[in-house]
RNA sequence: GGUUGCGUGGCCGAGGGGCUUAGGCACAGGUCUGCAAAACCUGCUACGGCGGUUCGAUUCCGUCCGCAACCUCCA
């Protein structure tokens, strides 16, 4: 068995990955809806999406990698009264939407970075497709699967039902959802309860709204995606991506409204879901405060937990749960992956202190296919770390024990872990340097701490040494009355 | 209430009909070490309950219990 599988959400089954034009992989990923703070669930997914793509990479893929940021048409709800997300935000922070807009999009952008995750190859909005969307609402409605209702344009669930399958993704049949389907209060427009709206139209009073041939008004939620997806992917493209609770209804939407506008049924070829994160067994979401920011965890400000956990130990202990399982975020998971990296990263940068022989202690490329197959296995990352846990543990034994590597094996080795690690997992291995000014702190008053112990021990030698070598340093010793001090 | 999924050893977390000692963390004993840390060696424990299919089930089926997600905005 050889080659990338992939568990595809709309069969439940994992199935050979083939691109649509390999070696171009199209991927498109839901993106958030910029109207407060990404919590740290919300980061997984865009992590795990992350991981996916430095792999599909990793295997020689030309990919394109879309991710949105949806800064208008989200709505609070979907009754007549809802209320777009981003207005709402912006009324309440007395901020002009596009300056509440920047501000959220800027404070993903750096908690991402420090997840150290990739840059997608494009990062579309919706408002700056408003022409595209209000084109693409035209030839839904053109194509008989829209329809104008009070200055709103509606998707026609039951319409499209007719020609084509509504809950693939979603995995619901659309008679449950009709008998499901909560009474809510002002759906008179549309004319059925599982229609959504397209295109909205605005009150006066609204802050954000464009102009359109229905009147004034603004996009639909789930439209920007089909919309984006479709200008730069294309009509047919190979991955979808995004959070386990989009599946319905934004997905579901979405491929709807993907195949009323091209008529094309499989517009998308493999959707991948990455699971929730739970806090104490429960989702974390903005919307009920079961939450807190990643920033809370790095300094460990959050009462959740017990200390400030690295952002590469929290990404760390998120690859060592597969994609498409709940985890749940705990003080004692945390730990042991600060630990765990901390042994893993230790024995890769021992690497290069084995010797050099005519033979080899440990089956490198055996370790490799081993790698290989696990992350070949829908990015099955658990099992790929318990791989690289072996070496480690191979490695360190064989570092005791005096064994030895042949050239090629120790190069070779070196690049497994640096490819696995550095590479796919997207680990960074570096100093720690947000702390490196309070560390040098600590070990000059260290420093002046063995001095002052020495001159109490009369042992003058030791103590002018200490004086002579720090004032090199540019540190300057000040011997007052209450004790020394030192200066920079 | 409906739909979907999950329940693995002290904790996290893979796997999937008969040997995976999965792996990590924790714990116990040991080696090493002036002491400690690291590292190494050894040990430790599991598949929610009850039925069924099977020569054999943790793995398949049924059922019950518990949990979660979705059904309404969420990554």
């Amino acid at each position: 068995m050889s080659g990338l599988n992939v568990f595809n959400t709309l069969t439940r089954t994992k199935e050979k990955f083939e691109p649509i034009n390999a070696p171009h992989v199209g991927m498109y990923v839901c993106g958030p809806t910029v109207y407060s703070d990404v919590h740290i669930g919300n980061c997984r997914t865009f992590i795990s999406f992350d991981m996916i793509y430095r792999y599909l990479t990793y295997l020689g893929y030309d990919v394109r990698y879309v991710r949105n940021i949806t800064d208008v048409g989200h709505l609070e709800n979907d009754s007549d009264e809802g209320e777009d997300k981003i207005a709402k935000k912006a009324k309440l922070e007395n901020l002009e939407p596009m300056e509440l807009v920047q501000k959220y999009t800027n404070g993903f952008h750096s908690v991402l970075e420090q997840f150290n995750t990739l840059k997608p190859s494009i990062e579309p909005t919706a408002t700056g497709h408003l022409l595209e969307q209000i084109e693409y609402v035209q030839q839904i409605i053109e194509n008989g699967f829209g329809y104008e209702s009070n200055g709103s344009v509606y998707f026609d669930v039951e319409n499209y039902a007719k020609e084509h399958n509504y809950g693939d993704v979603s995995g619901r049949k659309i008679d449950e959802l009709q008998n499901n389907t909560r009474a809510l209060t002002g759906q008179n427009e549309k004319k059925c309860p599982l229609d959504f709206v397209i295109w909205k139209r605005a009150d006066p009073k609204h802050i954000m709204q464009w102009n359109s041939p229905w009147g004034k008004g603004f996009p639909g939620w789930h439209l920007e995606c089909s919309v984006m997806s479709t200008k730069y992917l294309g009509e047919e493209f190979d991955i979808h991506g995004g959070g386990m609770d989009l599946k319905f209804p934004h997905h579901e939407c979405e491929l709807a409204q993907n195949t009323a506008h091209s008529g094309k049924v499989n517009s998308v070829k493999y959707w991948l879901h990455a699971n929730m994160l739970t806090l104490n067994g429960e989702k974390m979401s903005k919307s009920t405060g079961q939450y807190f920011l990643p920033q809370q965890m790095f300094d460990g400000t959050t009462p959740l937990l017990e200390k400030a956990y690295s952002p590469m130990v929290v990404r760390f202990a998120m690859m060592q749960c597969h994609y498409s399982s709940t985890m749940d975020l705990s003080n004692d998971a945390l730990s042991a992956a600060e630990k765990g990296l901390t042994r893993l990263t230790n024995a890769m940068l021992s690497i290069d202190k084995i010797a050099i022989g005519k033979t080899s202690f440990l089956d490198v490329k055996a370790l490799r296919i081993q790698c290989e197959e696990a992350m070949n296995d829908d990015f099955n990352t658990p099992v790929l770390i318990a791989h690289l846990f072996d070496a480690v543990k191979q490695i360190n034994s064989g570092i005791v024990q005096e064994q030895s590597l042949t050239e090629e094996d120790k190069g070779l080795l070196k690049k497994v872990f640096s490819d696995y690690v550095i590479d796919i997992m997207g680990i960074k291995i570096e100093a720690d340097n947000s702390h490196s000014a309070e560390l040098e702190d600590r070990l000059i008053q260290l420093a002046v701490d063995l001095r002052t112990n020495a001159k109490s021990n009369k042992d003058w030698s030791t103590s002018d040494l200490i004086r002579e070598e720090l004032t090199k340093l540019g540190i300057q010793i000040k011997d007052a009355k209450g004790g020394t001090e030192w200066s920079k």
